[in-house]
DNA sequence: ATCAACGTGTTGAATGCTCAACTATCCCCG
DNA sequence: CGGGGATAGTTGAGCATTCAACACGTTGAT
């Protein structure tokens, strides 16, 4: 923590770019998602999610892992799914302390409702706009980032505790 | 809306790959101000446009546009910063039903000791992984994607209102 | 068998964001 | 000047997320 290594004017410049497409990124996803399916975002991958496990069935845990929730927001999220029918959620046999939970086949076909909406909002904002080396290129990024962040000391970003 | 354009394999990694790695990115940075300044990420930006102001002051307005909040949520987050004392909000004279936000000496000050750490935690995540060219290449992408978008039909982010 | 540590999932309070509705002011065309 | 429409900002309700605390089942060492 000595002395701060500051960004220079580059480094700057990338980092509130990135932050600002992202943010305009993200943010149109959301809206799109919430006025035409009414989701969030978060939600609608937690069903995606569900729909390509077998059974269209996974543990709560898993489930948040393989949604990048934490454990809280994910009870909390298929809470709010089961009330609305998009989700079932019964005991888990082998382990009576699990939960598993299934999209139902409403929730399987308004999810397939909801898809081609998104997938064009996907397009529009970002594969419309990049050559397809910038979009090899943005993946490669973005495995290196996802790739090290997970596994990495401060935080899991699927845990819920502190280190 | 005929027929989806579904994405090809290599196109569903892409956009799940950024979205991970975004989150994951954007979770840390965010959890960092949270802890170690008390703020979210949202609000130290808008701190950070205030102290690169002429005066540290800026319209209401200006200042959603150039930290890419909405009205009604730059309003909350002045009005809760207000209360922990780091700006101050007075009329503008020139237009009365403008409200110019100042960022306080005090904010200022808060504001330099919380800049260091989360300038670590930026290097962290992003510049201490990637290459010279990868840094240069998402900055290009994130230019291509903010550019278009903040000029876009279904909202400049920036807005409050619908179309 | 017991007990402590751990894992799994839920809950409630606190906070921030979105949306829609609202007030107040300004602009400007007639 | 008067009035309609735009612009500036605020407000409150509703919802999502976080955090800390909790309840309960599991596991393994003794």
């Amino acid at each position: 923590m000595a002395d701060t290594r500051w960004l220079d004017a580059e480094e700057q410049q990338t980092w509130r770019s990135y932050v600002t497409a992202s943010r305009l990124v993200f943010d149109r996803i959301e809206r799109q998602l919430q006025n035409e399916a009414g989701l969030p975002h978060a939600y609608y991958e937690i069903l995606v999610r569900l729909s390509e496990a077998p059974d269209r069935t996974l543990r709560m845990s898993q489930l948040a892992s393989t949604s990048l929730s934490s454990r809280s927001r994910l009870s909390h999220a298929v809470a709010r799914l089961e009330e609305s029918g998009w989700v079932r959620r019964r005991p888990c046999p082998s382990d009576r302390r699990g939960q598993l939970a299934e999209l139902t086949d409403d929730g399987m076909r308004r999810l397939e409702a909801a898809a081609p909406g998104h997938v064009e909002e996907v397009r529009a904002v970002l594969f419309d706009r990049l050559t397809v080396g910038q979009q090899n290129a943005l993946r490669e990024i973005s495995d290196v980032l996802a790739g090290d962040l997970s596994d990495r000391p401060l935080r899991p970003a699927a845990a819920d505790d502190p280190a």
